[in-house]
DNA sequence: ACATTTTATTTACTAAGTAAAAAAAATAAA
DNA sequence: TTTATTTTTTTTACTTAGTAAATAAAATGT
């Protein structure tokens, strides 16, 4: 919820998050904070070992007193990401700019308790693994497949999960030892997106996740955006085609049904068509099977909708795709990106940025990562 | 852009727009200031005159030193609002509570220079009924039927007025010697709601005016929400039919070509229907007028899944409505409120309020007015 | 050696807040 | 009628986070 920039503290932080190494006159140009103040804070964030000078010399000479690149330390802190679904709940380790220093599969367990257990008995190997020590950690995010109360730290309701009031972030917080936080993967996702990602320099933005099913979360005003009750990004549960296939939610033709990654590979066995993935949905495709293409289409042209809505009503500087299907690029990423084109008011054309990417491995624990990231940054 | 809830001070103001009258120690509470605070900033602002004491005697007796009530001024500061648009240029006085003191009809005028002139005659009439000495306006607000740059106070072009990087706010500020501020309709009528309406304690919610086309604004975070580069809320643009009829932006079947206010009158005309608002045709459809009644219909169900895309996108706490068009309570409302209710996922369904009004007179150039007074209020 | 230039720090100050003690203004009880 | 009690408001002394302007530091150019 809140801006990360209110203080200079926080706006030194924040520009050396963007821009790896800075000197200070540069940051008190970037921040708008008065030299006085840059150095006030630098010296505070340089005891605490949060920064460091950088000892190379300049590649620019010239007269005057040569510059001192500051930069954040990586090892001054350590996270802990962990990302809970029905299919796996991968746990990753990541220092101070997202990079992963190890990961770690929790094994499947049935009840959150015999889960949080789990992940205590992971989280050692976690530490070995990164060759980091306890102390060094400042904390853990969740992500949770379902419903979730950030503020409460509650998992309300996982259908996949069969979930209900779950206490995630007060099990796992004191299981490891960490202040600990849980939000929903899109939000996390976003956080990621907006710290360690690709959104690192946009106020306004807004990250789409192709899983399963498709989820969202804004940033605006360079903050995360959870809506009036958290709701905020449900895109999944649009209504794209009323007289389409009945959804989990009751209601006909949402766009999950048309363009979720479940949907299409239901929808692809249907078809006779044996797929484990998209990646195998699009060679069929490419291979002239009509089915395969025009079920690839659909969906895209589905999404491409909902973008075109999402864009008229929100005006988002970029649009972040991240494709954890392996859609790649082929006939669904296509027509995702012709309906928007063709769906949008020439302003905004020229003006959003829409950008797809392949999820990596550690994708989604790492952006659970970012949120003890984010919290722990801003709390300094 | 900016809250207006940083300071003790703007928190003061915000907590007195809202609740009409508070004590000290209630103010305390309500800000989260601390009651020194609050003694500190009371006494600045009342020196200033913006606030006074209440004289009226307790309600309710008990122990303790009675609390001594605290409310605006409402005459300590006068705004001017201008709604400019093709059709009429009307103006308006108000106090800093949105309380409309004088309205006057500016003449219509083919150039913004000539405009400009016939706005600096009407001023000295709106002051003159109004009682209002010059010296307490405290500045206007403007809105234009087109894009703005609002940081730059121009309008960058306009349709329907013909205008093309015409510098409103330094025209018009010039000729009246006051501060002054542009923006589109629909980001005026979204802060005249928050500070004088319906919105006043909402965070995040969306404003709807239906006119000749469709407009809207949102406000998150409890500010403003433009967009990357302004474009914000423009839903009359989002395609509900591909098929539909062809839009002024080169594209078919948006919502304005089916729920527009120009474009229902139109196709009234089409059908053989002489109507000269919504009222008529509302009726036309009472009395069993089939054409009339499948014109309301479409166009309602189209906004109603308009509105139902951008609850799933953003999950505002509450829509409001504005009928600029007289539609009333009717068959269009009616349809716009049944597609929200089958179109939105249950979750929604309870925690999205959704409101309509018709605007009174002078409610645009009271919203144009509201500019000001925020701009005002937050910079004291 | 000394002037010049650019970067960083120090100094002295301000603005905006807080906690805790004190004062003010009423009612309730002895 | 005092005096105690209660609640609101103000005062006092202090803290935090910032700034402008003077100064120091560390290089290059003359």
């Amino acid at each position: 919820m809140k801006p990360y920039f209110r203080s200079a503290k926080s706006a030194t932080i924040a520009a050396l998050l963007q821009h790896e190494q800075l000197s200070r006159s540069e940051l008190a140009e970037i921040t708008g904070a008065s030299a006085a103040s840059i150095t006030e804070v630098s010296q505070n964030l340089l005891e605490q070992g949060l920064l460091v000078e950088q000892p190379i010399p300049q590649l620019v000479k010239g007269r005057g007193r040569p510059s001192v690149h500051l930069r954040l330390q990586a090892s001054h802190a350590y996270f802990i990401g962990i990302s809970i679904s029905e299919t796996a709940t991968p746990m990753v380790i990541t220092d101070l700019q997202g990079h992963i220093l190890a990961r770690q599969p929790v094994p499947f367990c049935k009840t959150p308790v015999e889960l949080v257990a789990a992940i205590r008995r992971s989280y050692p190997i976690l530490l070995r693994d990164a060759g980091v020590p306890r102390s060094r950690v400042r904390g853990v995010g969740i992500t949770v497949a379902g419903i979730v109360d950030s503020d409460l730290g509650v998992c309300r309701y996982s259908a996949a999960l069969n979930w209900r009031d779950v206490p995630v972030s007060e099990l796992i917080g004191k299981a490891l030892k960490l202040p600990a936080w849980v939000d929903n993967d899109a939000n996390a996702v976003a956080v990621g997106e907006k710290f360690f990602g690709r959104a690192r320099d946009s106020l306004n933005f807004t990250s789409i996740v192709l899983g399963r099913t498709i989820g969202s979360a804004h940033y605006m005003h360079g903050m995360l955006y959870r809506g009036h009750d958290g709701g905020a990004g449900e895109i999944g549960h649009i209504t794209i085609d009323p007289k389409g296939a009945l959804c989990r939610c009751g209601r006909n033709g949402c766009l999950d049904t048309i363009a979720g990654g479940g949907a299409l590979r239901a929808a692809a066995k249907a078809c006779g068509l044996a797929v484990s993935g998209m990646r195998d949905l699009e060679e069929f495709a490419v291979q002239g099977n009509t089915d395969a293409a025009r079920l690839l289409r659909t969906a895209g042209a589905a999404l491409g909708s909902a973008v075109a809505y999402l864009v008229h009503i929100n005006n988002p500087q970029c649009i972040f795709f991240t494709d954890m299907e392996g859609f790649e690029n082929g006939v669904f990423r296509t027509a995702t990106r012709q309906t928007i084109e063709n769906s949008i008011l020439p302003r905004f054309l020229g003006s959003t940025e829409i950008l797809f990417s392949d999820a990596e491995p550690g994708f989604l624990p790492r952006s659970a990562a970012s949120i003890a990231a984010f919290e722990y940054l801003t709390s300094l």
